[in-house]
RNA sequence: GGUCCGGUAGUUCAGUCGGUUAGAAUACGUGCCUGUCACGCACGGGGUCGCGGGUUCGAGUCCCGUCCGGACCGCCA
């Protein structure tokens, strides 16, 4: 580092700095006095390094660095010495700093929480008192992380001749499905901006204006609710690339993926699979499973027919599903254990009515269904599942095939993380692909676009429109990391019948196609080359590779659950002249 | 919009059936300590039990409301 006021970090002496004089700037981590001696360790985002004052031969320098406070603010003078006793567990341990003057630079009060890796500190201190949070190891870690994520996108892209451009934030509506936030205007009272849910029609126009290879990391905003992966704004790596297949786009982005893994964490990535969406639902229950692991859904309806079981023979009936989970090696499971996981599968957010079993333990067979199926049944039915001695085979049903999937596909997932299936470490990234054009509300019955309604459907399917709509399928990809969706994207609709089509299909008038997409239709108009892209979640990807379970903590400033920013009271109230001006008028 | 969990010392938590002076750990302060590195030892200070209302002779504890944080469903690519 460049000399500043100070010469070196608190991370970078060495036993060859031995007899240089230094000046370092850091916060106090910590102190121990021994009374004859008193250390204090030097932090800052380098790393620490500790500083020496002997009471007998600098009695005023001791006196004086006796006083600092944990976390003020400290510039030290001194020649860098060999310790007497080595801290094989620092980085520094082999020097430390004898200070021949210092100076307080800021005194602060006691922290709020422990500014340390595993820190005292509730989730609500720590958004509240941000500045301190980020001075522990662990975030500062996460988020030069996520610069280095950053810059490694930004060396790929521009060395294969993207262009990043800046896209505007005050826009008009897009159709992503999620509410939007607005900006009312103060000109034209009564009318409002929208914060882009993506730059999704703009990248478009990008491409129509020719500017070929695009991308950009860039702010989306979404106005829905939140979790502990999802926060009101966040940060997407948007790409668009002109005269490009799927092949095309795959094969970029991969290599952009791997390039990103090692350059920030040295993982070399094998080749992605590529999964079909309705392979994902039948074997993993959803379209964003996780690989580290097993345990695909064996479907039974054959194997479980001719008893006299009436909820599985009222599934049969009804051409539901009847699926089941082989637990390897979980036959010892005790009645406790299988009842806990038939109160999870029972729990309103599943939604069982029932979780059947068999175990295949040293003495046999043994079911909760003993009553219905017969021991060469039971075994057939182990047998169809794969299940072998030592296995648990967990069974779950449904009238709806879509649900018993999706119930089964949270139990997968559940039993992996109480038995440990998943290896710290390992990585499970692939594309899933040909996903459907449309989906149908189950509530409301209408046909809605699966991704947004500019998604090319594939060629062979373009007759089918009019005729099969649902049994079209989209250019369209997502790609899975470790069970989050980090990336999703499309070949575009450039063909305005093509696209006035799918208008049509979901239902758009005339005068709401022109209203919301004229500008858009217009510019295809005008000469459009094929184009598609894609977007990865940024926050959530940078969370995967820091290894951290909440997005929050890759985000410098995130919001709280509830949608507040604690640490400066956002949102707040304005004055009434500023509504005023607006034209705006708050009820209550 | 809904369900659930939590809010007690600076902090993280315990607090039994509603009952005397609300505890622990850690942090903080003072003193001692010839090489610590989560130093050790001794002593000490520290509380509007989120807020408002109610029940009761008596509420940290029970009830209602409200605010804040978290998890989940709905929603959301």
């Amino acid at each position: 580092m460049q000399t500043t006021l100070r010469t070196h970090t608190c991370g970078e002496l060495r036993l060859e700095h031995a007899g240089q004089i230094v000046t370092l700037g850091g916060w106090v981590q910590r102190s121990r006095d021994l009374g004859y001696i008193l250390f204090v360790d030097l932090r800052d985002r380098y790393g620490i390094t500790q500083l020496s004052f002997r009471s007998d031969t600098q009695a005023e320098l001791y006196a004086q660095a006796r006083k600092w406070g944990r976390e003020s603010v400290v510039m030290a003078t001194g020649v860098v010495m060999e310790r007497e006793s080595k801290n094989p567990k620092l980085p520094t341990g082999e020097i430390e700093l004898n200070p021949t003057s210092v100076t307080l630079v800021s005194e602060a009060k006691l922290p709020p929480f422990l500014i340390e890796d595993e820190t005292d500190g509730s989730e609500e201190l720590r958004m509240t008192y941000r500045y301190l949070d980020i001075r522990r190891p662990r975030m500062a870690r996460n988020l030069l992380l996520r610069a280095q994520v950053a810059r490694a996108v930004r060396e790929y892209l521009d060395a294969q001749d993207f262009c990043e451009i800046e896209t505007p934030n005050f826009i008009k509506s897009t159709p992503e499905g999620a509410r939007d936030f607005l900006v009312p205007s103060r000109i034209h009272p009564g009318t409002f901006y929208a914060l882009p849910q993506s730059p999704q029609i703009l990248k478009q126009l990008l491409m129509v204006a020719g500017m070929d290879r695009y991308y950009q990391i860039v702010k989306c905003f979404r106005d829905e609710d939140f979790r502990g992966d999802r926060q009101p704004e966040f940060t997407q790596v948007d790409c668009e690339m002109s005269f490009v297949t799927q092949e095309d786009i795959f094969r970029t982005f991969e290599g952009l993926t791997k390039h990103v893994f090692r350059k920030t964490i040295g993982v070399e990535l094998p080749d992605f699979q590529r999964i079909p969406y309705l392979e994902c639902l039948r074997k993993y229950g959803t379209d964003k499973p996780d690989l580290r692991f097993g345990c695909e859904i064996q479907e039974l309806n054959g194997v479980m027919t001719g008893s006299e079981f009436g909820v599985i023979n009222s599934v049969l009936e009804a051409g539901g599903l009847v699926g089941g989970l082989v637990a390897k090696g979980c036959a010892g499971y005790t009645r406790k254990q299988l009842d806990a996981l038939t109160d999870f599968v029972k729990s309103p957010q599943i939604g069982a009515t029932g979780l059947m079993y068999i175990r295949w333990g040293a003495d046999g067979l043994k079911s909760s269904v003993d009553k219905f199926y017969a021991e060469d049944q039971l075994r057939a039915i182990m047998a169809q599942a794969g299940a072998g001695e030592g296995d648990l085979l967990l069974i779950l049903a449904d009238k709806l095939k879509s649900k018993a999937r999706k119930m089964l596909g949270t139990l997968r997932l559940q039993l992996a993380r109480q038995e440990n299936w998943i290896q710290p470490g390992s990585w499970s990234v692939f594309w899933v692909v040909d996903f459907p054009l449309f989906e149908r509300d189950e509530e409301s019955g209408e046909l809605t676009f699966a991704h947004h309604p500019f998604c090319m459907p594939r060629e062979e399917d373009l007759g089918k429109l009019d005729t099969d709509p649902e049994n079209c399928y989209a250019q369209t990809y997502d790609m899975v990391m470790n069970g989050s969706e980090i990336l999703s994207g499309s070949i575009r609709i450039t063909r305005p019948d093509v696209q006035s089509k799918i208008f049509d299909i979901l239902g758009l008038t005339e005068a709401e196609k022109e209203q919301k997409f004229g500008f858009m239709l217009r510019a295809y108009e005008y000469g459009a080359p094929m184009h598609g892209g894609c977007a990865f979640g940024l926050d959530r990807w940078v969370m995967l590779l820091a290894g951290e379970p909440s997005i929050r903590d890759v985000i410098p400033f995130p919001k709280s659950a509830g949608g507040r920013d604690l640490m400066m009271d956002a949102p707040g109230p304005v004055p009434q002249k500023a509504l005023d001006e607006l034209g705006l008028h708050v009820k209550g």
